[in-house]
Parts: C-alpha cells; structure tokens; sequence
RNA sequence: GGCACUGUGGCGGAGUGGUUACGCAGCGGUCUGCAAAACCGCGUACACCGGUUCAAUUCCGGUCGGUGCCUCCA
C-alpha cells in the first residue's frame, strides 16, 4: 500500500512493524456538544484506512481516544475547558456532559458502520499514566513550572518545527494574541494545569502538591504508550492539528520515551458546507440528524464522503449530497439486479478495485470501477467489506408474497389485463418496489 | 505578517506529458400496452500569461482568485 507520510511530505509505501499488528491511533472527539458532518467525516476517512489495511491482509489493532478533560477552549494555554463550559451552559456535572456525548457520538459512530477499534480510550482514565509522562519530562529538563503548570520548553527539543513547518520566529512577530504568561518560548505548551485559586474546575487531581489537570496534548502520548507502545504505525488527525497537537504529541513522546513515536502520520483536510467554513456563526453546523430530516441517511452521507479524497478540501451541499444518494440507491439495484440474473465474479474489477484503493486512499477512482464493472452478488459484499457501506443489508432479496405478486403480474400482462397488471404494480410500489420490463424479462427495483 | 494547501465541463470529483475517469443533472436514439429501467450515442472541461518539450490540463516561473492554519475545530 502506498500512504501520505506527513512525516516526509511524500506519499510512501507502508510497510508495518508487525503485519499481524499494524498499530494506529486515532485522535478522537473532545465530548463537549454534538459532533457535526466534518467531524465525521474524519471517522469515515479513517475506518476507511482501517478497512483498506485488512482488505490488503492486515490484522489491525487500533485506538481511539475520547478527550473528557483538560481540552481548553483556546491553545494559548488560557481560558475554559470545553467540558467545564458544556457544564456550565447545560447545567450538568463534567461527568454527565462526559457520558451524554460519548454516548451520543458512539450512537453515531455505529449508525455510520464504522468499525469498532481494540478500545476508545477515555483521557480521565489515564491519569497515572499522564503524571507519569510529565514526571518522565521533568527528569530529562524538558519541563518548567510556572505558577499556572508545568510547562514543556520546547527549545529543549531541537526538531520542534520540522513536522509542521513552523516558522518560530516568524510565529511569534506575526502573533495576533498576546501571550502573556510566563512562558519560556511562543510555541512552549502546558502539559500539566494547575486549578487557580478560586477556579472553579470540577475534574482535579492531587500531583506536585496541588490540585491540578492534564494539559489536552498529554493524553494522547499517555494512551499511546500504555495501550500499543512507544511507536505505532500509523497514527491520524485532521489537518488541523498538525501544527499544534501532533507536534507536541510527537515533542512530548519522543522526549520521554526516546522513541521515534509514529512511522506514517496521516492528515485529512476539512469539508467546507457550501463554500464556507463550518461555524456556528455562519448557521451551517449539520449533524446527522439534521441530514436525516432532510431524507439523507448515514450511508448516503458515507457514500459522499468516500466519493472524494480524505486529503482534498471537500465542498459539502445539499445537492451534491442528493447525488450522492442516487449513486447509492443506483448500486443497491444493481446488487437486486444481480438476484436476479446471474453475474459471474468479477476478478478483474476487484483487483482493480484494491489497487485503487492501496494507492493513498483513493475511494474516488474505486468508485468509478465500481460504476463501470459488472459485479457478482459476492463482489459487492466484498465491496461492502471495504467501504462499509451496509449494501448488502440494505439490498435484501424479495420474500414469496412479493414473488408471487411479480409472477401475477406477469400472468396479467401476457392475457393484455393492463388494469389488474397495473393494479399489481401500484401494490408493489406500496412495498418499495418497483418492475422495469426489459426485453429480457421483468426485473424488480428498489423505489428507494 | 508568517506558513501550508488549492483553482478541472451545469454541479461534484479522480487522474494523466500524447489515447480526456466517474457520479448527479441534461440532450438524442433503440426498446416499450403504459411507465420506468436498461442499452447505445452526445456535450468535447482542466484560471490567466510566459517557459521547457516533437507534444502540457499534467513539469517550471510569474499573475490573479479561493481556502485553511498561526485563535476552538476533523
């Protein structure tokens, strides 16, 4: 398989560690509101990945962190935790926040038919090994404390601004927030918040002497070390967090463990909801459930998602998406249509099929094979296989009564009994089928 | 101000140094009790200006436009 290496900037044959172990890691949601379509999208993306590597054989062992605390509202180091904000505005405990949304995004997560990781691992259920991971930092003097936390001094990591490509100097001239803490350097980060005096933060822990929080970076170097080692195979994100999060991901974990702490670090970029940001402002933050009133389901949505490339910017519309959904009501009849006459496998397209697929992720030109080749009832569960899609459990063959219904039908048509054919078919309909009459026969649709 | 990405037909969206995917929408035809589908065909796109080349949408340089990040975000 051939993969984007946000490492090198090249695209680049992955190799794992151990095939029978492939290790990824997946930044999760910070379970504070409702998750929108772009966020998803970036779980479509990666259970993609995931599908793709075990459709090339691989065995998968993969880890996905849900943030529940210690997230601030702003990466200068200051203002609110998200969690402690949702609380505040719903009245609720940081716990109950907690569990309503992650209960809320794994309902989503499994409406999406996306795989189930080896474990979604929650940041408050690391917090030994957090403090451990700060305490690793401090006896290499990568920390510092000042009187807010403890502090990663990231002057003391020389390679700090390759993965990004910041320009440090530049980062703190053209700064349009004042940094005003005690900070060492612009681009030095908490890695351990102590509670202000006063401060009302519901989650806190005893560590240095003083009630404190992990800062949001440490828990995903914490969760990585202890759940699949000191260096995975691939580890994904958005491309939003390249230069923040993964950065000092890889500056924390590296420092600490002396470890190169991922090989692969795969990035996809953001959708844009008819040419505009996703904002709150703007009115256009849709979940799914906002799709599905439009008429829209999970997998017509999935289907959008993978008709593009994870590393393209994506322009999300309503239109599109109804496109989208006629591509997938289209195959659903091609997979009734393949019940019904008999469609012999099709070796070739799926080659074709998994090369596409193993060249960086490319679910568009899969797609395109898909819409030219004749397929097999067993081609399209493999393609279901690998895309996720539900196809086949959404296509299911018709029973006896609607057999019998078709065979009426065409009894009434070959006596010219147009009025009770017709009738026939207006029953049909009521059960979501529809009868083409080919030259060859009739054949059975689904209406939607 | 800095960094990064990007500009493909009506909409979306792959890809390629020369034979121009794919989806949706549209048009024409065949077929047909009607309807629909299916099948066949059509539209001849790659921001602009230069350069390299026998040949550029594809490589290089510039111009213009768009977006993202540096502030929460996938």
């Amino acid at each position: 398989m051939k993969l984007y290496n946000q490492l090198t900037k090249k695209i680049e044959n992955f190799e794992p560690k151990n095939p029978n172990e492939v290790k990824v890691y997946t930044c999760g949601p910070t379970v504070y509101s409702y998750p929108h379509i772009g966020n998803y999208a970036a779980y479509i993306y990666w259970d993609f990945l995931t599908r793709a590597l075990e459709f090339n054989g691989y065995k998968i062992k993969r880890v996905i962190n849900l943030t529940d605390v210690g997230h601030l509202v702003s990466d200068a180091d200051e203002g609110e935790d998200k969690l402690e904000k949702g609380a505040k505005r719903e009245h609720k405990t940081v716990w109950e926040i907690a569990d309503f949304y992650i209960k809320d995004f794994l309902e989503n997560y499994h409406a999406l038919n996306l795989l189930e990781p080896h474990k979604f691992a929650r940041a408050t259920g690391y917090i030994k090994e957090e403090e451990e991971l700060v305490d690793a930092l401090t006896e290499k003097g990568c920390t510092y404390e000042i009187p807010d936390g403890v502090y990663y001094d990231t002057s003391k990591f020389p390679t700090y601004a390759d993965f990004a490509r910041l320009d440090l100097e530049n980062l703190k001239a053209g700064a349009r927030v004042d940094f005003s803490s005690d900070k060492r350097n612009v681009s030095d980060f908490a890695v351990w918040k102590f509670v202000k005096p006063g401060e009302d933060h519901t989650m806190q822990w005893q560590y240095l002497d003083k009630p404190g929080y992990p800062g949001w970076h440490l828990e995903c170097s914490a969760i990585i070390h202890k759940e699949l080692g000191e260096t995975i195979d691939i580890h994904t994100g958005g491309v939003d967090h390249i230069p923040i999060h993964h950065t000092n991901e890889i500056a924390q974990s590296e420092a600490a463990y002396g470890k190169k702490l991922s090989y692969f670090w795969m990035h996809c970029d953001f959708i844009t909801i008819d040419g505009q940001k996703i904002s709150k402002s703007l009115g256009n933050v849709y979940d799914l459930k906002d799709l599905a009133e439009r008429g829209f389901s999970p997998m017509d949505y999935k289907i959008w998602v993978l008709q593009g490339h994870y590393r393209g910017d994506r322009n999300f519309t309503f239109a599109d998406l109804a496109a989208a959904k006629t591509r997938h009501l289209n195959w659903r009849n091609r997979i009734a249509a393949s019940y019904q006459k008999r469609i012999s496998d099709n070796k070739e397209a799926m080659d074709k099929i998994t090369a596409a697929v193993s060249d960086d992720l490319n679910s568009a030109a899969a797609f395109a094979i898909i819409d030219n080749s004749k397929l097999s009832t067993s081609d399209w569960a493999r393609i279901d296989q690998l895309f996720g899609l539900n196809l086949i459990n959404d296509s299911p063959d018709i029973n006896d009564e609607v057999k019998q219904l078709i065979s009426d039908r065409e009894e009434a048509r070959k006596n010219k009994d147009y009025a009770k054919s017709d009738e026939i078919r207006d029953k049909l309909v009521k059960l979501n089928i529809t009868i083409k009459d080919t030259p060859d026969g009739s054949i059975w649709q689904y209406l939607n």
